[in-house]
RNA sequence: GGAGCGGUGGCAGAGUGGUCGAAUGCGCCGCACUCGAAAUGCGGUUUACUCGCAAGGGUAACGGGGGUUCGAAUCCCCCCCUCUCCGCCA
């Protein structure tokens, strides 16, 4: 969430950054905010006044009873007791508008990056970067819900039976492929200097708020409701909660952390004719990349990230663009997101595999994750964060599928996976 | 699931009603000594909110919440969590 002492000092700044994300009760919910927090520091102010008084009482009293003088201090405890009344009622209030700001300021989405180009939709993103040469499949090349099934490799029967719709079962050279492919990514961000983290699949209450996906998004998540913990959606949600309340040392920096984990996502109300096969599931794989940051380095930490990403798809040899995010598109914790794109022959479709955003400092505000300055300890800051997916298997496996399908129905695997495969054709 | 122990500052660990935001040790920072370092000595070293132009004040926090009391880290109640043992089990 943004800072309240920041919506305080900046509320022209933070308006426009709304506007450019056409969130419509921008103006009415950040007189709210500064109303809560008016009324909060009042009633604090008072609060504080009051406790001085009852404290110096207490220890006036405390000092005649140690000389005996027993009439005086019993005098002066009724004068407490009404003190103490007032300061009950002004805790009270302080709680309550404390929540109520709190309950507002997280409906208030992040402030777009000014690179952020303005726009409604995912239509107005703009197409920053392509790379790699378009298949070229005859009529013949199948879809890969089709070639799946030919191949035997991932059978969405089974996972019917099992669980239900989007919870696929992998195969024989289906699940080896799915085995290569995080070991490959993982490979390659260690490579890249990232620390690998197997972070716990499910999550509690707090660590849901410190990523943003609670308390709004929690019909997204599957809910342990005995316990009271919910499947991740993604490992960016355990990994980045790592560093909740935690306060880093400057030269902690850069903080670079790699997890493969299955991700879980109800996917509530998103399902039609164009989310047919592997373009979305319950259940799916992902390798993510995370790092915490000094606010000056963010930026360039962010490029580093997409670049690494982009690294990837190049070695698998699948065509794809590059995307940045308009205001309307984006994520409501993010302040800057680059999508990359993979086209996928059959479908003639580009799908989105990976999204790598700079969350700035809006989610370390919620994390409370903060570093000391170098050179003035005491002026402890909020870091930034960042997460990417690098990258998430489905999408990857169904444009790996397509493309490298042959007329006579047999996939080859990029030379990169094969030492990994043990394989190099699925036929 | 049952029983027991415990939860205090970066860490370890004292503190069982007031003068305790909290001894002591370690760690860390600064200074002195030294050619330099080690050792030693001295000083400093939690965080949040808030008032103030500032200097500098105030308040809160000893797992969380509630209660007793003029006054709570300390007493009482509820909850959470760790650890140990038992049970169950990969």
């Amino acid at each position: 969430m943004l800072q309240i002492d920041f919506i305080r000092d900046k509320k022209e700044i933070v308006l426009q950054g709304l506007q450019k994300r056409n969130f419509a009760r921008a103006e009415e919910l950040i007189a709210q905010v500064l109303d809560f927090d008016q009324k909060r520091r009042e009633a604090q102010t008072e609060l504080d006044k009051v406790n001085a008084e009852a404290n110096n009482l207490a220890k006036s009293i405390g000092e005649l009873m140690k000389n005996g003088k027993k009439d005086e201090a019993e005098a002066m405890k009724t004068n407490s007791a009404s003190l103490k009344n007032r300061a009950k009622e002004l805790e009270q209030a302080m709680k309550d508008f404390t929540q109520q700001r709190l309950e507002v300021l997280v409906q208030i989405p992040n402030i777009p990056n000014e690179v952020v180009p303005a726009g409604k939709s995912a239509d107005d993103n703009e197409v920053v970067y392509q790379w790699g040469d378009m298949p070229e499949l005859g009529d013949w090349a199948l879809p890969h819900w089709d070639l799946i099934q030919k191949l035997d490799i991932i059978d969405f029967e089974l996972g019917n039976k099992i669980t239900g719709a989007g919870f696929p079962v992998y195969k024989g050279k289906g699940a080896k492929l799915q085995r290569a492919l995080i070991n490959f990514f993982l490979d390659q961000a260690i490579e890249a200097g990232y620390r690998e983290i197997q972070p716990p699949l499910l999550i509690n209450r707090d660590s849901g708020f410190g990523t943003g996906q609670l308390p709004d998004k929690d019909g997204q998540m599957y809910h342990a409701t005995e316990d009271d913990l919910f499947l991740i959606p993604t490992a960016e949600v355990p990994i980045t909660n790592l560093y909740r309340e935690v306060i880093l040392n400057e030269g902690d920096f850069p903080i670079k952390n790699v997890g493969y984990t299955q991700c879980f996502r109800r996917e509530a109300g998103s399902w039609g004719a164009h989310v047919r096969g592997l373009n979305r599931l319950h259940q799916f794989d992902k390798v993510e990349i995370v790092q915490i940051q000094h606010p000056d380095k963010s930026y360039q930490a962010l490029e580093e990230m997409c670049a690494h990403v982009q690294g990837l798809l190049e070695k698998l040899n699948l065509p794809y663009r590059r995307l940045k995010l308009c205001g309307g598109d984006m994520g409501f914790t993010s302040a800057l997101t680059f999508d990359m794109e993979v086209f996928s022959g059959a479908q003639k479709r580009w799908l989105e595999v990976s999204s790598v955003s700079n969350f700035e400092t809006y989610q370390a505000n919620r994390l409370q994750c903060r570093f000391r300055p170098k050179d003035n300890p005491k002026n402890i800051q909020l870091a930034h964060t960042l997460n990417g997916s690098a990258l998430a298997l489905p999408r990857i496996v169904a444009s790996l599928l397509e493309n490298n399908q042959t007329q006579d129905g047999k996939v080859k695997i990029p030379a990169v996976l094969v030492p990994y495969t043990g394989f190099e054709w699925i036929e």
